[in-house]
Parts: C-alpha cells; sequence; structure tokens
DNA sequence: CGTCTTTGACCGGCGC
DNA sequence: GCGCCGGTCAAAGACG
C-alpha cells in the first residue's frame, strides 16, 4: 500500500494524537525504521531530534523546554545524552519525527480522508478479500454517509478528523497513552472479528476509536481514531519527564 | 464501591 | 414501507 493521501480533502495534522505506543505493535506498511538516534552526533540530527521534543512536549500542551538553552546546548544534549538509555522505548518515534518534519508522512495513517471515505476504507479494507489493501481508500470514494449518530438525536454531522491506521499486533488494544471506555461491540459483515468502539475517558475528551481486525490478515489490527484529544497524554509526559529534567539539568550551565 | 466490559435493544440513514 | 447496517445507549455483571 502507499500512502493515502486524500486528494482535495483537507489534511489534518494531529499533533498529540499518536504520541505513545507501549504495545509492541510495529506499522504494517512502509513502517520506516527508528531513527539511529546514537550513530550521528551531527549539529542537524541533535537540533532536529530537539524539535522534534519540542513538538511533542507542546503536543501535550504543558511541557516546555528551557527557553534560554542556545540551539547548540540543545545539540549537545540531544546529541551527548539521549541516546538509548534516555529514550523510552514506548515512544514512537517515527510520529515524533514525522511531526518535526523529519520524516515522510506516517505509514497507515490516511490524513485527508473525510470521515465517511476513513470509514469506507477501513470497511473496504475489511471486507475486501482482493488485493489492493488501503489504496481502496484513496480509490473508492463511493462511500455513502451512513448514520453518523446513535439513537439520542445526535444528528449534527460532525466533521471530525477521522484517522485510520494498521499494526501487526497480537494485542487488539493499544496503549496509545490514553484511557478509553468500550461502549459497544458490533459483529463485521465477512469478518470473524467484531468491530469495538472506544471513547476517551476524559470527561471533556470526545475522542472516539474504533478497533477492528482485518478479516483478511488477522494479524492486522485497524484502529480509526475520530477527533483529537483535548488535554494531555499523561503516559507520554511520564515518558517525557526524564528528558526534560535532564535538559533542564543541562541549562544551569 | 467505582470503573470497566458485555450485550441486546434501539435509532437513524440508506437502498430497494 | 421495509429491511439492512453502522453506531450508540444503558442495564447488568465482572473485577480490583
Amino acid at each position: 500500500m502507499e500512502n493515502l493521501q486524500g486528494g482535495d480533502d483537507e489534511t489534518h495534522a494531529l499533533p498529540g494524537l499518536f504520541p505513545y505506543f507501549s504495545v509492541p505493535s510495529t506499522p504494517v506498511l512502509d513502517a520506516a525504521p527508528p531513527p539511529s538516534l546514537s550513530s550521528d552526533g551531527s549539529n542537524q540530527h541533535s537540533t532536529t531530534l530537539t524539535a522534534a521534543l519540542q513538538q511533542a512536549a507542546s503536543a501535550c500542551g504543558n511541557l516546555q523546554l528551557p527557553p534560554h538553552l542556545s540551539p547548540d546546548q540543545l545539540a549537545a544534549a540531544a546529541a551527548t545524552t539521549l541516546p538509548p538509555m534516555i529514550l523510552p522505548p514506548m515512544v514512537d518515534w517515527s510520529s515524533l519525527l514525522q511531526q518535526a518534519g523529519l520524516m515522510g508522512p506516517p505509514p497507515v495513517m490516511m490524513p485527508g480522508l473525510q470521515q465517511q471515505q476513513a470509514a469506507a476504507a477501513a470497511a473496504v479494507q475489511l471486507d475486501q478479500s482482493g488485493e489492493n489493501d488501503g489504496e481502496a481508500a484513496s480509490g473508492s470514494g463511493g462511500g455513502k454517509e451512513k448514520a453518523k449518530g446513535g439513537r439520542s438525536g445526535n444528528k449534527k454531522k460532525a466533521s471530525k478528523p477521522r484517522f485510520a491506521f494498521q499494526t501487526r499486533s497480537a494485542n487488539d488494544i493499544l496503549d496509545d497513552g490514553y484511557r478509553w471506555r468500550k461502549y459497544g461491540q458490533k459483529a463485521v459483515k465477512n469478518s470473524a472479528h467484531p468491530r469495538s468502539y472506544y471513547r476517551c475517558t476524559h470527561h471533556t475528551c470526545n475522542v472516539k476509536k474504533q478497533v477492528q481486525r482485518l478479516a483478511k490478515d488477522t494479524s492486522i489490527v485497524v484502529t480509526t481514531y475520530e477527533g483529537v484529544h483535548n488535554h494531555p497524554c499523561e503516559k507520554l509526559m511520564e515518558a517525557l519527564s526524564p528528558i526534560l529534567k535532564q535538559l533542564q539539568f543541562l541549562s544551569q550551565f
């Protein structure tokens, strides 16, 4: 599959949407290897890594790197102290570096798809036993507008951004750093595996996600996010705090 | 006791 | 109008 870029649709950048994965899972398509953080000590690499960290911190809302650190200091900090010991393995570096503009588009996210197209794409991916897995997303525009609201008058056709991606994992549930409450499960046509519906448990957050397995390859989990979290990711904060403490320590010099 | 999952019922949109 | 389907609700139960 190729990168699924919708043509004319708006492209959503969703910082903080996929900041953290602790479940051992791998992106299915065009998976970029983790950055070789320790092998390259060049300034450019280090400063861009710092930018990635800054992106991640700002995405979560309540972290700041020491403002008075010079770029050189930040670069030195990143180059000399960040290597593997300090980099939490659960951080999704592909997403971080992609947010910082260091990588191409993430492997299976589907930016630019309108919600019904994303849903249709996911449905096609599930239903089709044919060849092109995700290309159906860009190709099939024929998705009819299905019911968006459930029973209690959810009439608004909210155009929340929706992102779907696939991971190869034995676990259905990816720990993405947020807490989710399951509120439904439905059998999927032509698939032995049901689709599960989750809602973010944060009071003010309205983000939902759907999780289902591909019928054709049950080792692949398709996760569809709808909406953007309006609160920090606590687990990412925990993951980044050692780095930030170290940077703050360095800022004393 | 609070939180979460399970599961059948229900709702609304769509095609025929 | 009817049935299908995706999505949601909410009661009941499980769990720590």
